[in-house]
DNA sequence: CTGCCATTTTACCGGC
DNA sequence: GCCGGTAAAATGGCAG
């Protein structure tokens, strides 16, 4: 610990305090995320197969990710340079 | 499902994205508080001991309000109105 | 997974038996609880007053908990030992 | 609510003790379960797939409930008595 | 039958 | 780099 009771303190309460801001302000989101669900669910959409889709999306955009990391991976093996994107052919 | 392959299609994908989109600010505030974290431990302070402090100053905070919720559940019970001030119903 | 179709199939099995005989008990204690809350409301309680005392009272334990944890930390973080009395060590 | 402050606040405390001890096993039980599954890794199973496994077992049971309930309703709309199991007919 | 609450499960983050 | 614990998400159950 830095500094029990001296000048640390003050500056321990800042850093707690910015997190404190933010972690509500995440909570807002949050909240925001749970209104739209509530909206899609009123137009007649299931919420859990919504999430399904998202959590699908997030994947694939994972695994594209992974994808590039590993092509990097084996063009600066090949010595070869960064090609722009959309070039990749399976 | 509202209707396959119909106009909810569009509908479906447009409150998909504003979910994505959401949840995008949501991970940068996650980001940003990990960098807090990372900022304060650089000065010396021990995020274990930080995230306790937050997660106990939280958890007093939600003591108060289930206390409150008590309050306004036994103030129900007796019939006692609780209403805020300036708040008329007819 | 150890060994598909070998021996660990049967240590699987017992692994899988085991837990669902624990959820069950599980199940049974929920029943219980489900009954006294029934038994009480029959009394004249609100179980939803119950379940908010009940929670609160939770909440104050944790609180108490937490606590002492912020405590350990805090001597730990002083290098002060905290060891529960008649354990010596050399 | 029963009786603010009188008789009904032992009854109460009552009802809670019973409940919170009710609890408690049932979160020993919890924790007797997260053992078994902390063994069960310890042997080199993966603890997300016998989750999956167990929800399976599950619902293939509940199904099989909700056969045998759809099963007594015929036979009660039919005027006909409870046969012993095995011997249903389509 | 809908909304709320508890529980459970998954994902993340820090420690060893 | 893995593991353990901790926080968030999600699912399921219950009451109204």
């Amino acid at each position: 610990m830095a500094d029990v009771g001296g000048i640390a303190g003050a500056q321990l309460r800042s850093f707690i305090e910015r997190i404190e801001r933010l972690e509500e302000e995440k909570a807002g989101l949050a909240a925001d995320i749970r209104e739209v669900y509530a909206e899609a669910k009123g137009t007649g959409f299931d919420a859990k197969v919504m999430r399904q889709i998202i959590r699908l999306r997030k994947m694939e955009q994972a695994d594209r990710q992974e994808l590039e990391t590993l092509l990097d991976l084996y063009m600066a093996a090949l010595g070869m340079a960064d090609l722009p994107p959309g070039d990749s052919e399976d």
